[in-house]
RNA sequence: GUGGCUAUGGUGAAGCGGUCAACACUUACGACUGUGACUCGUACAUUCGAGGGUUCAAAUCCCUCUAGCCACCCCA
């Protein structure tokens, strides 16, 4: 039996890499023009930092990651989100020391333990995008704005964005405990998942897709009734800016983020269309996390969108570049001139193909029409002895004399 | 971790106990001796996810395993 890739770890085929390219470049211009940098930090990092920042009782870290113990009898971790990284760098180099407000992005591969479905693998991809050193809600929605240019600089319009406060450490302990008040009383009516979500993690109920919890936590209290002065004035006026610049939103009281560390202001970017991998992007604030990993009390607010699920809302558009000519041969005798101008042409940028195995014409034809090369040119005895070939043009078969030296075609194809 | 479904060539698929395992696409070569697309011809699975079993006979029936997909949980 031949070796097949781990389950849930994909291969990316020629054909497809075309639309990640796609994805990456506009993430790229956008993230860019935002100022924002790229940071690119390791793949495995010390497992105690994911469990001190995405939390020891999250599902990921108590049941998703790729730990284990390294040679040198470490335990290391993939790591299976990319902020906590970022963050450990920032503090590591002391980011903050250099600049009251730092703005970096980051791309790269992903790794968490689950059973794979559409939309959902073990090694997954993120592009993220952080800020740190600025609670003002101004950057929030910078922030916000920015993903959703993203995507419309893709050309997604589809996948909507819904924000959320989950408040901060002051306000949300209160909330807590009305939330679990209300829940109490009406337990018996809750779907097994939910009995169990009770004791873990109360405010997931909200979000239970189960008929009778739907029903059950009707008018269940909500968390934007229960901000504290501060979150609930940040609150409004990260909605104050985002209808200034007439972002789409709507708000969703009941989102919730599976990572310990956000704080107020929450959101997710969500499709209808990825069955049940709705969420395409998601992030927050995390005012808190800097400090609770050993660095400065500095705030920060981020997201991360997941690229195969964006790759697969994108369906099969077809990315692939297209040779701008290619060169057939008739014989062994001009395969000279056309390697010379094969080498000369790519020297100056244009995109050719030529035969390799010296084929028939006819073969060679159909190569070149298969490539969808724009323009083809056939050598032979006549054109090495003339210096001047027909160009044809392959969307209508036109052809064109033009003499065989680089910058000639070059500035012939480019007319086109 | 739990459930459901599916496994036939590079791809999409017919076949449902008995001749060389349809067909379409792809690929290769040719009809057209210096020009693609359309057309036509030829070739391409000793083999039906793997391993056992039933039978004179298995891709077709039974068992085991493996993989993939989808859903739950959770998440990007």
């Amino acid at each position: 039996m031949a070796i097949t890739a781990i389950k849930g770890f994909n291969d990316i085929l020629p054909e497809e890499s075309g639309r990640w390219h796609y994805i990456e470049q506009a993430a790229r211009r956008i993230f860019e023009l935002n100022g924002f940098s790229e940071i690119r930090v390791p793949v495995m990092e010390k497992t105690e930092l994911f469990c001190r920042s995405i939390g020891d009782a999250t599902d990921i870290v108590e049941k998703e990651m790729y730990t284990f113990i390294d040679k040198g009898e470490n335990s290391v971790t993939l790591r299976p989100e990319g902020t906590a990284g970022v963050m450990r760098a920032f503090i590591e180099h002391k980011l903050y020391a250099q600049d009251p407000v730092t703005k970096l992005f980051y791309m790269g591969p992903m790794f968490r333990y689950e059973r794979p479905q559409k939309g959902r693998y073990r090694q997954f991809h993120q592009i993220g995008a952080e800020i740190t050193g600025v609670c003002d809600p101004l950057s929030d929605a910078q922030v916000l704005n920015m993903l959703v240019s993203f995507f419309h600089e893709i050309g997604l319009d589809e996948p909507s964005l819904q924000i959320n406060s989950l408040g901060c450490p002051e306000c949300r302990p209160a909330y807590r405990s009305a939330l679990c008040l209300f829940l109490e009383e009406r337990l018996e009516n809750l779907c097994e998942d939910c009995k169990r979500r009770f004791g873990t993690n109360p405010l997931r109920t909200l979000d239970c897709k189960v008929p009778g919890c739907v029903e059950a936590t009707k008018g269940a209290p909500s968390m934007l009734e229960h901000l504290c002065g501060d979150c609930n004035q940040h609150f409004d006026s990260v909605r104050h800016y985002l209808d200034l610049s007439t972002t789409p939103y709507s708000i969703n009281s009941r989102m919730v983020r599976g990572l310990d560390y956000y704080t107020r202001t929450t959101f997710e970017v969500v499709t209808g269309l990825l069955g049940s991998q709705s969420a395409v992007a998601a992030g927050g604030r995390y005012d808190g996390l800097i400090s609770q990993l050993g660095g400065p009390a500095i705030p920060g607010i981020g997201f991360a969108i997941g690229l195969e699920r964006v790759a697969l809302l994108l369906g099969q558009r077809a990315f692939a570049k297209v040779p701008d000519l290619f060169i057939a041969t008739m014989g062994a005798g001009e395969r000279d001139t056309a390697f010379s101008l094969l080498d000369g042409l790519l020297k100056s940028d244009v995109r050719v193909e030529l035969d390799y195995e010296g084929k028939s014409l006819k073969s060679q034809m159909r190569r070149a029409d298969k490539l969808k090369a724009r323009f083809s040119v056939v050598i032979g005895e006549n054109e090495v002895k003339s210096g001047k070939a027909f160009f044809k043009r392959m969307s209508d078969g036109s052809v064109m004399e033009v003499a065989l030296m680089v910058d000639d075609i070059a500035r012939a194809l480019q007319v086109q």
